[in-house]
RNA sequence: GGCCCUGUCGUCUAGUCCGGUCCAGGACAGUUGGUUCUCAUCCAACAAACACGGGUUCAAAUCCCGUCGGGGCUGCCA
């Protein structure tokens, strides 16, 4: 049987993370099976659904590096498809207009919850020709006094039973072409040979429905796989209340391999805690997949971040931050302590001037006359060394800090002076990024600041 | 309410199928210490979990029963 997978998100937002995830888990069985994936946009919401969002959809797939298969399919454009197997269903008598009301149907189930039942409507005149449409919809009838059991054997988390007498008939279509969900997903499984569904456990209550529909026009249902829920920190389902969670949101902060790797997390365990996409297919196996929901841990995924950040060459950095202009020296002074990209801003004093407090430059008991002094000597020592040479320039600045009885004295106030932080890396190497022109600059504009006053 | 899925450190999890090697291992986060002018890195250490109750057994995180908890679905959305 030839392998065959794909992803279906619905238009109706941007990417969201979890379908994100749904499409990598997708991509790594594919991959590992030498099968075929598949993008199928579900646009048959029409109300609801937008260009923009199935632009972002595509956009984002892209970012990621998730490629599929062949040309992007939607539902949209294959209403002919529908039409056909509605047909067929309403041929065969087992699906039928329905022209009980919203409303009716609405209360007869609130009545039934009341009576602590299950939900469920059986149309009584589905055999009859008051079915020809009249504004009704089209219904898949469920027999309600089966006592079969619909089971299906889910590759993630085993037999998963149902009994069919627990739900009542439900709606195919609105009309020839107007498909709703569970039965478009259908018609287009069995259109494009898909051969193994994996999808969020979100979905699992929709399958026993949709195996109905197989059953109904005589196809085989293929395999199936639910994967666990992302969640979030409150161990609910991922939603907007809960901040950012469309890939759209990660892509200033976040490297896309990082996003990756952090997504393969979710719901298996890898064999290791850094690796990429293509090194997870070889690896992968859906009856590895775990079975409970995962909260979505940004700590985890900043940390992945800094991982790959560290590994990122000058070129690719200053492509991906814009920082064009920067020294090549510079860029592992910041990658070497980022966790996002965009904090690569607080790392400013590389190519603009700092702004701080005098006060700042003050080393532990030290006045500021201390300081003064100190940067006399640093200057000197500074104007007087190829600052290139960063072994020479530290073995200098190490005899200035014994000289003062104080390291820090030596090194505190001219890394102040380059960067005008409490927190940077080694003033030896800001210098040798400034080259020694703007440190010298620096280091006056330091002294200035404390006797100017 | 009904149905379905699920339950090991704060988080992600290893171990559960085939009970002993687990007074439960790793990673992230946290705390402390070391290196150090500060940060980051690195190193060392600490704290931290088998949801609960029964049962089976010489022995249970692992098997059985029950309870409780969490989540999802319950649409003429997907």
């Amino acid at each position: 049987m030839k392998i065959k997978v794909r992803i279906a998100p619905s238009p109706t937002g941007n990417l969201h993370v979890g379908t994100a995830r749904t499409a990598l888990f997708n991509w790594l069985f594919a991959k590992k099976n030498g099968g075929e994936f598949i993008l199928r946009i579900e646009d048959t919401d029409l109300e609801r659904s937008d260009k923009k969002y199935e632009d972002n959809i595509i956009k984002s797939l892209r970012w990621l590096g998730l490629d599929w298969d062949g040309d992007i399919y939607r539902q949209s454009e294959r209403l002919d498809i529908y039409e056909g197997r509605i047909k067929q269903l309403l041929d065969s008598g087992r699906a039928f207009w329905c022209h009980h009301g919203k409303n009716e149907l609405e209360k007869e189930q609130k009545e039934q919850i009341d009576k602590k039942e299950a939900p469920r409507h059986i149309c009584e005149h589905k055999k009859t020709e008051l079915g020809k449409k009249k504004g009704g919809i089209i219904r898949l009838g469920v027999d309600e006094n089966s006592t079969r059991v619909i089971s299906f054997n889910d590759k993630i988390r085993g037999d998963i039973k149902w009994e069919e007498h627990l739900f009542g008939d439900f709606s195919l279509a609105k009309d020839f072409k107007i498909p709703l969900y569970n039965f478009a997903v259908v018609a287009d499984d069995i259109d494009m040979a898909i051969s193994h569904v994996i999808r969020g456990e979100d979905h699992i209550s929709n399958t026993h429905k949709q195996i109905l529909i197989y059953e109904a026009l005589g196809v085989e249902p293929p395999v199936f796989a639910h994967l666990p829920l992302i969640l979030a920190s409150d161990r609910t389902k991922l939603s907007k209340r809960h901040g950012a969670i469309s890939v759209e949101e990660y892509k200033n902060d976040y490297l896309p391999e990082a996003l990756v790797n952090f997504m393969g997390f979710i719901g298996y365990t890898q064999s290791r805690e850094i690796i990429n996409k293509e090194e997870m297919a070889e690896e992968f196996e859906l009856s590895k997949v775990h079975k409970s929901g995962a909260i979505f841990d940004i700590k985890k995924l900043n940390w992945i971040n800094s991982q790959y950040i560290k590994k990122l060459s000058p070129e690719e950095f200053k492509k991906l931050t814009g920082l064009e202009e920067l020294r090549d020296a510079a860029v592992p002074l910041i990658t070497d302590r980022l966790d996002k990209l965009s904090d690569a801003e607080n790392f400013n004093y590389l190519w603009k001037e700092p702004e701080y407090d005098k006060e700042l430059l003050k080393w532990r008991k030290n006045g500021l006359d201390a300081v003064a002094k100190s940067l006399e000597s640093v200057k000197k020592i500074i104007q007087d060394t190829d600052i290139q040479d960063t072994d020479s320039l530290r073995a200098k600045l190490d005899d200035l800090g014994k000289a003062l009885g104080d390291r820090g004295l030596a090194y505190w106030p001219l890394r102040v002076a380059l960067t005008g932080r409490e927190k940077s890396p080694d003033p030896v190497d800001v210098t040798f990024v400034l080259g020694k022109e703007k440190t010298i600059e620096r280091v006056e504009k330091a002294i200035k600041k404390i006797i100017s006053f």
